[in-house]
DNA sequence: GCAAAAATACCGTGTAATCGGTATTCCGCG
DNA sequence: CGCGGAATACCGATTACACGGTATTTTTGC
């Protein structure tokens, strides 16, 4: 069965050239090409494909906003991150946007066709050059109080009982609540879940 | 150029089953065994291998703490995790101790094969079931429709959502949502969350 | 020492979740 | 054919959540 592959990416030149590539894989099907963040987000809800080769740098929506948006309305798009930044922060924003893997534009194409099938089997694929602190500090953006907070949120604890175990308001931790789902753009209890297990704040 | 590798395994049993595996690949070269911590880490330092299985369960010094001290005293040596345990904490754990890859033990031997690669070309390699447990049987006890229902809320969405995706009332959706409560004993949207992705019917 | 960040706390509003009970329809299996 | 599991659906009650705004105190960093 082959992969069906979308591709996002704002300069016109790089995209036709990576189609190019894609195509001589005979078991990559692409269906669909994006060049601004909406449409990204657009074809990757209409088409659902397997794999979503995401561009940090788009206009109309970073690759991060994308991420974040397919993250929640269709998890089961696997996003793979292209990107000429190889920085940490840069590599943990889209890896905890939801991505499965990282792919940074000076790998050869084989890395890229590696982390397709990588993800697909569902595993993760960071590139070589990216630096392996991305994994450690995932939750760095957070604060000490915050990651405690959602560590017990994680483990079913609601808000009246994680104040009664932080002995402060559940008021105050509403608040906290509120500001780690506007820091991390989610908005349920099961995707503050889904963050801090794979943030490793919490145990499965 | 042979890969050069060194497997540190304590049940011998295990231990010669995959020396037997590894030497029919024609790249890989075994350079030494070990049955403890203690001896991995000699054999680490002393052959500096290109690649070190290291399974965490060891007598005289687990994989934890071989692969710190590796880590520190020979960073070129990439080590792979062998593990039973597919826990975020494990993984994690390891990850950060200066691990380059994970594979648990449950894997197919090209997994690990695939694994070897990846972390000789630089990369991380996490194994599937590491980001998705899979524990499929744990499911079973609930039917056909009640894990469709599980795994999209697990994706974050609201009763109300799962109701017009499925193209039912919201009040069947609570119905569904109570008797999956009941029957598996927990009693939160992020406890679900979590049965959800341990049991592989949503991934991270 | 002063400004920024973090942690604390409250009010209010509308929606969602949890839990109680009950009931109908449909379908497979002995 | 009848039984039971599964899926469907509703009423009512209480608690929790999400989101808006605001405000104080404490801690941290330059």
């Amino acid at each position: 069965m082959a992969i069906r592959i979308a591709l996002a990416e704002d300069q016109r030149l790089v995209r036709e050239a990576m189609v190019a590539l894609l195509s001589r894989e005979p078991d990559f099907e692409l269906v669909g090409q994006a060049a601004t963040g909406r449409e990204a987000t657009e074809i990757a809800l209409r088409e659902r494909p397997d794999v979503l080769l995401l561009d940090i740098s788009m206009p109309e929506g970073s690759g991060l906003e994308v991420a974040r948006a397919l993250h929640e309305q269709a998890p089961e798009v696997r996003m793979l991150a292209l990107s000429v930044h190889t920085d940490a922060a840069s590599v943990q924003g889209m890896m905890k946007a939801g991505a499965m893997g990282y792919v940074d534009k000076f790998s050869a194409f084989d890395e890229l066709v590696r982390a397709i099938r990588t993800v697909m089997r569902g595993a993760c694929y960071l590139a070589p050059q990216v630096t392996r602190e991305a994994l450690e500090e995932a939750a760095s953006e957070l604060t000490a109080r915050e990651r405690e907070i959602i560590a017990l949120l994680a483990e079913g604890r609601h808000s009246p009982q994680i104040a009664e175990a932080l002995s402060i308001s559940p008021a105050t931790v509403e608040t906290h609540r509120r500001n780690i789902m506007r820091k991390l753009g989610l908005h349920s209890v099961a995707a503050l879940t889904r963050y801090a297990v794979r943030s490793g704040l919490t145990s499965l």
